[in-house]
DNA sequence: TATAATTGGTTTGAATTCGAGATAAAAAGG
DNA sequence: CCTTTTTATCTCGAATTCAAACCAATTATA
């Protein structure tokens, strides 16, 4: 149990673990793009897809929150996806500031038969960790990533 | 101990994962973009100062590599950091395919100033884990990003 | 109510990144 | 030597993202 100079120590452990989570993202999220690419859809169109199907129509500034996109590409992925005819937007009628987005038929089934392909390409990218490790995993990095205080 | 259905479990633990690495890492990635920020420089330029700074003279290849840029994104980096004058390209005098990029005296004052600072940046981050956590974390983490046989 | 401030969404312009060639040099194979 | 292949860099164009400016609608405040 050294106490020398814990602070220094502590500085290249933060760069390392920086450096390692960065690395890793990259990595698994390469991996997701590639298997999303297969669909035509990009990492920030399948994201706001997945959550109109998972949660139901939303408001687009709801979306651009949850999917950490600014307002301003918010407009520019709806109006891709909505080209595609994958969703659609409606008009809030209580305020008329808001614009729903809703998926389409057409969306709806991309989604049901794209989803569960997803997730399984999820889970072989982690299945070099135990059930256990996964959960450890999530823990600290959801610890590591709550310095910011909102959510 | 239930045995029902451990892959579906399974999978869910995996998106759950993937979307707790993504928000951790663009959190953190956030927080390390506004610290360099001070400084006028943008994460690819910082990183590509750092490794110079730390290792000396790089082949711009070499460079790309290990900061995880296309070569055609280096040539944009390297052409913005040499116009600010903190490095200079230097031809190789035995293979003239390749040219090397060097801090100058000014990037090497720069990154002095401030690499230390952007170090301690990191480690207030991370500081809601506890040296254990931080080196749990990273075990875990590389383990999660390592599916990829390379490196 | 009139006016100010905020909110939701879009438009616009700039920054950044990548992929697909182009070029040029070096290495390899005959 | 003379291809052929590989390697290193750069050029170009497309895709994606954000910030800033903006409009319209709503909410707050005097």
């Amino acid at each position: 149990m050294e106490k020398t100079d814990p602070k220094e120590l502590d500085e290249g452990l933060a760069l390392k673990l920086f450096v390692v989570l960065n690395r890793a993202q990259e990595a698994v999220q390469k991996q997701a793009t590639q298997d999303i690419k297969r669909y035509g859809l990009n990492l920030s169109e399948f994201a706001v897809l997945e959550l109109l199907y998972n949660k139901g129509e939303q408001p687009i500034q709801m979306i651009g929150k949850k999917v950490l996109l600014a307002s301003s590409s918010m407009t520019y992925v709806i109006d891709k996806l909505a080209k595609k005819e994958y969703l659609a937007r409606r008009a809030c009628p209580n305020d008329r500031r808001v614009t729903y987005a809703h998926l389409t038929d057409q969306g709806m089934e991309l989604m049901k038969d794209i989803f569960p392909q997803h997730q399984t390409a999820m889970a072989t990218i982690f299945a070099s960790l135990t059930k256990e490790e996964k959960e450890m995993a999530i823990t600290l990095i959801k610890k590591a990533g709550s310095f910011v205080d909102e959510q």
